[in-house]
DNA sequence: CAGCATGCTAAACACTTGTTCAATCGTCGG
DNA sequence: CCGACGATTGAACAAGTGTTTAGCATGCTG
């Protein structure tokens, strides 16, 4: 069967899933060819430098990312990062891993990617605010950064959630379970018991 | 100034500090022999190899930490995870940046210690069920696990949040402002019209 | 057809990597 | 004093690194 991609997207795809697994600086130019079965030489024609690799590779998730979260907002599931992921990318998908990496480590694409989530998070609860379905809180900022680490939590911890718990955070299962327990104690607290099924 | 410690703590250190910077892969054995002050083969003669340095680092990483841990208990903090880092290690430590690593890379130490973290994080709620502070919840295992990642977010994405609200979250300022959040969250949801002060 | 760009490879480059080894230094017990 | 032993170094090793270069097809354009 014939490959329907340039070998430019498999490269740019193979360095995307080995990042995301053993990290840039533990992977080899020459194991990212492999992975895509061509020449070292030609990774570097392609994108300049291994540099140059990495910098489109974040530009890609970046831009496969801000879709995926535009998609789910259009249609109109709720305001989780985590809940957009498992929704609308493949099962299996180095994107989530990859976001990981590039939020943590420091480099400006994690920065900016941090800083319009954070935006959005201030929007979303500005929001519910306006709506009636959540109180500012005394200090905003820091309720809308609350909301939007403990968002991105599920992402970057996902495997150790997934160990503890016995299922994946961001399968369609695992996310249940979590969404419903984050909807309880966002909606009353702690100490609120909820009404029994 | 003489030096006390040995150079075996010396150079354990500075691979914990660059390790915590730039990922274990992204420092050379050079690197840390040179940030020490010793010859490469030092390194290799006290550790036996990269590999060995790493372990050891993670043990007395592991270490370090449960020991502020227990003592931040018996100090009667919260159960804040982020909190007894922020009260206990030296300003500047470079102990959260590897525990970080630690958790979201794979490998058996972070493993454990996710796991080790969690069932503390159940016993808590169990805690503050009996004292009626809190609910199990529909899911005690899924609410346990919340609270822990929650926890951990704050560490993960500490210098991200720090660009974002202009504080370090595990500063005595920036402390004080997510707890009061978080409390208040927790304790009434993201409804509750808190107090005026 | 000639010519030229494009996708691609194989080989080689200089350099860094982790690790080994023989040789020194210093200190301490007999 | 002296032999031994741990700490330490400098030099060397093979293997792997990112990158460069020359060349080879292939296909499009004049």
């Amino acid at each position: 069967m014939a490959e329907d991609r340039t070998s430019r997207a498999v490269v740019r795809d193979e360095a995307l899933r080995l990042f995301a697994e053993r990290g840039v600086e533990g992977v080899s130019v020459r194991q990212v060819a492999a992975a895509a079965g061509v020449s070292p030489g030609l990774v570097v024609h392609h994108f300049g430098s291994k540099e140059g690799l990495r910098e489109e590779v974040d530009r890609y998730v970046v831009a496969v990312f801000e879709k995926v979260l535009k998609e789910a907002v259009a249609g109109g599931s709720s305001g989780s990062v985590a809940e957009a992921m498992a929704g609308q990318l493949p099962e299996g998908s180095a994107v989530p891993g990859y976001l990981s990496r590039l939020l943590t480590a420091d480099g400006e694409a994690g920065r900016a990617l941090f800083r319009g989530l954070f935006e959005l998070s201030r929007q979303a609860l500005a929001g519910m605010v306006e709506s009636g379905m959540a109180t500012p809180g005394r200090d905003p900022l820091v309720r809308a950064a609350f909301l939007l680490v403990n968002d991105l939590a599920v992402v970057l911890l996902r495997r150790r959630i997934q160990e503890v718990i016995g299922v994946d955070p961001l399968s369609a299962a695992g996310l249940e379970r979590w969404g419903d327990e984050v909807l309880a104690v966002y909606g009353g607290g702690l100490r609120e018991r909820e009404e029994t099924r």
